[in-house]
DNA sequence: TACGCTGCCTAAACCGGTTCAGTGACGACG
DNA sequence: CGTCGTCACTGAACCGGTTTAGGCAGCGTA
């Protein structure tokens, strides 16, 4: 009652041995019914929970796995994508008697050390892989690591199961949205380019304007934060400003609007601003952002999930979480017009 | 060189038992200097490196330490707050070769058993613990798991130490400036009551508005979502309605700017308006906010380290961060004249 | 010379599980 | 009736560290 049980407590309480014991209890074959019905009964009794240190110890298993974000701490402090990403994972691990082990590696710490530590050390059992790149070398130091991991968006490797949410479709269903009420002078202030994600929307966003035969207006690589939006709006707006800008989250896009206000225009009805991620922010900017929903606890949920079945040593293919959403709100609207007069399609 | 050389492999090769490795590589006395040399040279160069499994199966320790957090995912994700103090948190935990513990509860999942899991199945040799109410039975609670912990903000309770910013100094900050802008008529849009900083907030508020024989003009209790800051808000403009209003954090102020700008009233000529946090978002709202800088990132490294000299064995004195500073943007500006003139102060 | 003390080291137990070789009892089968 | 196979179970090794009891040599002291 008073120290915590152990197994050899639970054996000695069943009159069997230890061995016995962790058989029954993790129901494996060669335990008769009747013994393993007491077992488990004493072991309720007594209240025995397994020690995690010493079922790591002899099965090599960390019961946790590892989220490495290796982004400026000032970044990851202005990205609204984490914290419901971590809690959705959370929610599945606990449920399955995992941990999250979570890694901030700021620009001074080495990323692949890390993983190398992590691997090492056995701190983990898998991970989930973010902010992917093409030919991320990620990949083959997991694979070179033996570090079984899920991927959050597609690298076509196929090493890796992916979690991914068709991100295109919304910025598709962005752009057609922007031309359907007039626009034909379009930016996208996109996320860096050496990230899958940014290259794919920042393409995907000239496939759809290209169905109208139109070009963007412009496309702006940023590091991601509002303040190079903010920079980059201003550029935009120097010279030859488009009647609507698409940014890649939507602090980006408040950002935007900040600046575009600034300069005595207005949001919507001189140039109309997008969003991405429909974070709770969006809702609260004025005008509120249009904004395309990436539900981050679900990728949270989804990708924890995948790997779970992964280390139990399913064959897990890759999850698609199905296309983003358009939210409409009121930050974008007509183009302004006679600048740049819609033709109306004879259709 | 293949497989990851264990305590056994040093000791044979450095020709010593495997307790004396130990001894040496804990450098404890008993060890010869020649032999102690000569045992980390081996270790180098062998490259090993502590199995945390093995140790923590001995030492009793998790070499990890617990955050939960007991909050609603979608308040989770709207808080601007905790990304910055886990990466402060992180990078102080990473260097100590720790490992962050997370926990995100939903409502549904009951706080107390989540302690007590973490305490029995030793998944963490100490917790940080956030969002403290007043008597919070969690202290009570972690006494008798006998579990280290570092509160954020003060208890009164001598157990814990605590890491504390006197965000008092900062609401007394942000009523000053208003009332020096001649603002008399001044609202907040407080966090919960229950909570020991929403209560001390809005106790701060009261008394720096006493000073000028004001009193507020009203404190609505709300929890920290910007869609109840967006509900109070239109509450207050309905029925005579302040001239200033200062909300719990950025994006709930940024839900009453929305609400403002819809009713055609302008910030800050017709309310002016504070946050507080002072999260990125605060440069980017339009006007961008007033708003009262905490620096999670402080907070979660100074929590981090308190907590690391506590499971050290130190004795750990409260530590202060120091007043949160006011920093005054564009949402705040001079009272509207006449309804409510500024009576000269006669000094 | 005998004794005790100190410094350096070894061997073995221990933490709490999992795993594996082996044992005895029992039933089926030739 | 002897042999074999299967089932249920035991005992011990093992995972990789830490810790403790104890041994041995060398020195100072009586």
């Amino acid at each position: 009652m008073t120290a915590k049980p152990t197994i050899a407590d639970v054996a000695r309480a069943a009159g069997v041995s230890k061995g016995l014991v962790s058989f029954a209890l993790n129901d494996r074959p060669g335990v008769a019914p009747g013994t393993k019905q007491r077992i488990l009964e004493v072991a309720a009794e007594l209240g025995w929970r397994p020690s995690v240190q010493g079922r790591s110890l002899s099965t090599r298993l960390a019961y946790s796995i590892g989220l490495v974000i290796a982004r400026d701490a000032d970044l990851v402090a202005a990205e609204p994508f984490y914290p419901p990403f971590l809690a959705g994972a959370e929610r599945v691990l606990v449920a399955a008697g995992r941990t999250l082990t979570l890694s901030v590696l700021g620009p001074e710490r080495d990323e692949e050390a890390h993983y190398r530590a992590l691997a090492a050390d056995r701190r983990v059992d898998g991970v989930i892989v973010g902010d992917l790149r093409p030919e991320d070398p990620r990949l083959d130091l997991l694979a070179e690591l033996g570090l079984p991991a899920v991927t959050l968006g597609r690298t076509g490797d196929p090493r890796f199961p992916a979690v991914l949410l068709d991100d295109a479709a919304g910025v598709v269903a962005t752009a057609r949205h922007l031309v359907e009420l007039g626009h034909r002078r379009i930016a996208l202030v996109a996320g860096p380019r050496d990230l899958v994600h940014g290259a794919r929307r920042a393409d995907a966003f000239r496939a759809a304007l290209a169905e109208s035969g139109l070009a963007p207006a412009a496309v702006i690589e940023t590091d991601f934060t509002p303040l190079a939006a903010a920079t980059a709006t201003r550029g935009l707006l120097d010279a030859d400003p488009p009647t609507a800008i698409v940014y890649g989250n939507d602090v980006a896009a408040a950002a935007g609007i900040s600046v575009i206000r600034e300069r005595g225009l207005d949001v919507p009805r001189d140039v109309a601003i997008c969003g991405f991620d429909d974070a709770e922010l969006a809702r609260w900017t004025v005008p509120a952002l249009t904004s395309v929903t990436t539900d981050p606890a679900r990728w949270g949920a989804a990708a924890a999930t995948a790997l779970l079945d992964l280390l139990a040593g399913e064959q897990v293919e890759d999850i698609d979480l199905g296309p983003a959403r358009l939210v409409v709100r009121s930050s974008t609207g007509p183009a302004p017009a006679g600048q740049d007069a819609p033709q109306r399609d004879p259709r």
